[in-house]
DNA sequence: GTCTATAACGCGATAGAC
DNA sequence: GTCTATCGCGTTATAGAC
């Protein structure tokens, strides 16, 4: 039901030309410019960021192409927002983990439990960021170089908690601590592809058994069964 | 102006000069096609399907974008060989593993070898099928169902064996056969995302590790220290 | 805030000479 | 097998009316 959109006024905020842009700090959002980042998204998310047109993204929203610019200023002004805001979310998530004073287990635990919480409310951010990272990185601009920036916070974040636990002999000390989180971070994300809310199983459950895989083993406890 | 929506006809596929193709079986393999296709591969890889241009294809091959099409149809025609090459190749590898004889364990090691094996031979490949299975798979002919045809049957082979280590005890039975085949496929192929050969480890250390994580978990033997 | 109209450009693909 | 030349179309983005 979200047709509604001739509300005016909103206290016009000016976001256009030689506006700011690149902090994504700002503080009166329009609604209505929320609304129109969720619907590229999308559009985004399912038929990848060159493959969306901006004449696509102003049909969903019910308005001509030409329109959009009043809100943006370029097609990838609008992808930046979408990125952007995921990541701001995200990387807040997962500090608020680290401050839970828990072990490292019990954090890393939340840490997967976060990533795959995120696939359910950013799942089409999530979606572009894997798909079109790599072009969006190739851009002549710098505009998406927070991307990586970004990911070095994260891929510190998680590295941090593996060594603790390995410190403290929760974690095995055989593992190189940058490749489990790698295999961690990516397992996590890569499911977007196939994962849809409301599904066999939800992200919780998801969640639950990737943590029982990953810290226990697929092996039965009957370690003697086993040959390499 | 007329949007009169006049769909490129994509069902008349005219045969290239030269015959053959198609198939990819066979006999008198032209080795300058191949060539071309795996410059075209790596553009792929690196800047997306759509991103790359014929033009940029044609100049890598210091040719001009209108000499492709003696060798192609259509770019289409390149991403599908590029594409179909690989599948063959990792199916019949994973055949020959099933093949073996070995008990599930072992032999569910060897397809984690061969997946991140394949890393290496097939990095392109790998690559370009990630980050543009969605948009192929979207294309209004069905040229590329044979795309889902391989999924389906590389995911029958790894949960027939995940079941028979269940059967046979040397895999615990609490986890989710298809969950579990999607956490370990996902987390071979996103690995293309990083791994570059030559790196700080290679494809078959890289296996051998995450061998390791998978069956016997990232937590300590002792399992008196671990909660939630 | 949206529409009309269009500029400016790059794209995939084709035809025919050589 | 490659080049020259080009067609037809879709694309992002802009300017100005309303």
């Amino acid at each position: 039901m979200e047709h509604v959109n001739q509300r005016k006024s909103t206290t016009t905020v000016k976001r256009q030309t030689g506006g700011r842009r690149g902090t994504s700090m700002a503080g009166a959002v329009s609604e209505r410019r929320d609304h129109l980042v969720k619907l590229a998204a999308e559009l985004f998310a399912r038929k990848g960021f060159q493959a969306t047109t901006v004449r696509q993204i102003a049909e969903e929203a019910g308005i001509l192409s030409g329109s959009l610019y009043h809100h943006f200023d370029s097609k990838e002004a609008i992808v930046d927002e979408v990125l952007r805001t995921f990541l701001e979310d995200l990387i807040a998530r997962y500090r608020a983990a680290l401050h839970s004073d828990g072990d490292p287990r019990a954090v890393l635990s939340e840490m997967v439990r976060i990533g795959f919480g995120t696939l359910e409310l950013h799942r089409a951010a999530i979606t572009v960021m894997q798909n079109d990272w790599s072009y969006l990185r190739s851009l002549p601009d710098n505009r998406f170089d927070y991307l990586v920036k970004a990911e070095d916070e994260v891929e510190r974040m998680w590295i941090e908690q593996i060594k603790r636990g390995q410190a403290v002999g929760q974690v095995r000390g055989d593992v190189d601590p940058k490749l489990t989180y790698r295999m961690i971070r990516d397992t996590i994300w890569v499911a977007v592809r196939w994962f849809r809310p409301g599904g066999r199983l939800n992200t919780a459950g998801l969640a639950e058994h990737y943590v029982k895989v990953l810290f226990d083993g697929l092996a039965t406890g009957d370690r003697t069964s086993q040959q390499a």
